[in-house]
DNA sequence: ACAGCATTTCAAAAAAAGTTGAAATGGAAA
DNA sequence: TTTCCATTTCAACTTTTTTTGAAATGCTGT
């Protein structure tokens, strides 16, 4: 199909440096990233595992229970929360203590402040 | 597996109001929320779509031209961005013009400002 | 060195999300 | 009212993500 651009918008672009000027701006390399975050954020138990963290460090046996999910689950999930950036372990005698990082802190915060509002 | 809190963090939970009591604190709704949001900007050709929109609004055949997708590739992502509030539409004539809403905006706002740092 | 515990890793199976192209929709112009 | 054009919808298919449970890892105390 042919690409034809309306005319209302056309002026707009003219202001703006043109349409390739847009799509010469996309930040590739910022948004590559944010997807990453984004798909690790898009799991209601990631969430849950964020939120609560975002009061208490925690081990992986409380987050069995705060999530109901086995052990290999909760690990599997913890991991990619922490490839985004978002948690950090660290050992205290037998256990593994995991805790927001600052990164992981901004977004929940982030969220407390603009509530998303989506279709039911 | 029986369920134990290390001793350490057994007692900053004292200091909270106890393990129960951060579990109850948890946003149910507001995490449900999120995470549906999440859901739809854990995906390359939406965050493009987002991010083009937050310097232009478009019609379907410019966005067709940015992401290199079919007219129904497209009309299925942006489908997922109204869905979850980011994006709206309004008719000009023939052609039907997407925009970013308050929401969306804020959102490209909030990933400028905090960089995301992911592991490679 | 061995046993016990908390946690991770692995591979196979299940579930969810994205892609495709053809057909449907709905406004505008003839 | 028919045709045209921009866009959406649908159902079958492909790809990606999550779940599962068994086996591996790696501290810690004996």
């Amino acid at each position: 199909m042919k690409f034809e651009i309306p005319k209302e918008i056309e002026r707009e672009l003219q202001k703006k440096g043109g349409w390739s000027n847009i799509k010469k701006r996309l930040p590739a390399d910022e948004i590559k990233q944010v997807e990453k975050v984004m798909k690790v954020l898009s799991y209601e138990t990631r969430l849950r595992i964020l939120y609560a963290m975002a009061e208490q460090r925690m081990c992986v046996c409380m987050l069995t229970e705060l999530t109901k999910c086995s052990y290999s689950k909760c690990s599997y999930h913890l991991s990619k929360l922490k490839d985004a950036g978002l948690i950090k372990a660290t050992r205290k005698g037998n256990y593994l203590v995991y805790s927001l990082t600052p990164f992981g802190r901004s977004i929940v915060r982030h969220f407390k402040k603009y509530k998303p509002e989506v279709k039911k």
